[in-house]
DNA sequence: CGGATTTGACCGGCGC
DNA sequence: GCGCCGGTCAAATCCG
């Protein structure tokens, strides 16, 4: 509801040497997972399906609010407690008819300023120009790192 | 009224 | 085979 959350980001302050992530396209975040199936399809499916392109974005950002405002419309479908840690993690979903990008919040039991995000496929439609551009903001600063094994 | 959000339960996979 | 963990969906509710 408040958007008067402080956004703080890790690392790096200002850097102009900023990737050109998120331009208009819908890229990807500056840093990609990789395709380490958590252990979805097992069987030796061929080519059969899609299934296997979902794509894994994680970032950790500063910030005193679980939701970030990354310039896309989320629907909250659920929240498990992990074990890991002692928030629970909230699970989002993107409002549009074909775009089932999923979103994941989890914020750290260490620090719980710290809040890690975790982005699943691509959105197939364009973002807001007004939300995106204060969301290019965000990526510029945050800091991208792969989730830790921890 | 519509859409979004909440909590609980169920399911699936993996481990032992 | 059972238990554990994580993930998703569904129904109900609330807010705008």
């Amino acid at each position: 509801m408040d958007h008067n959350n402080q956004i703080f980001f890790l690392g790096s302050s200002a850097s102009s040497s900023a990737s050109p992530v998120f331009s208009s396209s819908q890229s990807s975040f500056p840093l990609c997972l990789g395709d380490r199936n958590a252990g979805m399809m097992k069987s030796g499916r061929k080519e059969g399906d899609k299934v296997n392109k979902k794509q894994k974005y994680a970032f950790q950002t500063r910030s005193q609010v679980d939701i970030l405002d990354d310039g896309y419309r989320w629907r909250k479908y659920g929240q498990k407690v992990v074990k890991n840690n002692k928030f629970p993690r909230s699970y989002y979903k993107c409002t549009h008819q074909g775009c089932m990008v999923k979103k994941q919040i989890q914020r750290l039991s260490k620090d719980e300023g710290i809040v890690v995000t975790t982005y699943d496929g691509i959105h197939t439609h364009r973002i807001d120009e007004y939300s995106a551009e204060n969301l290019e903001q965000i990526i510029r600063h945050m800091q991208a790192s792969t989730v830790p094994n921890n």
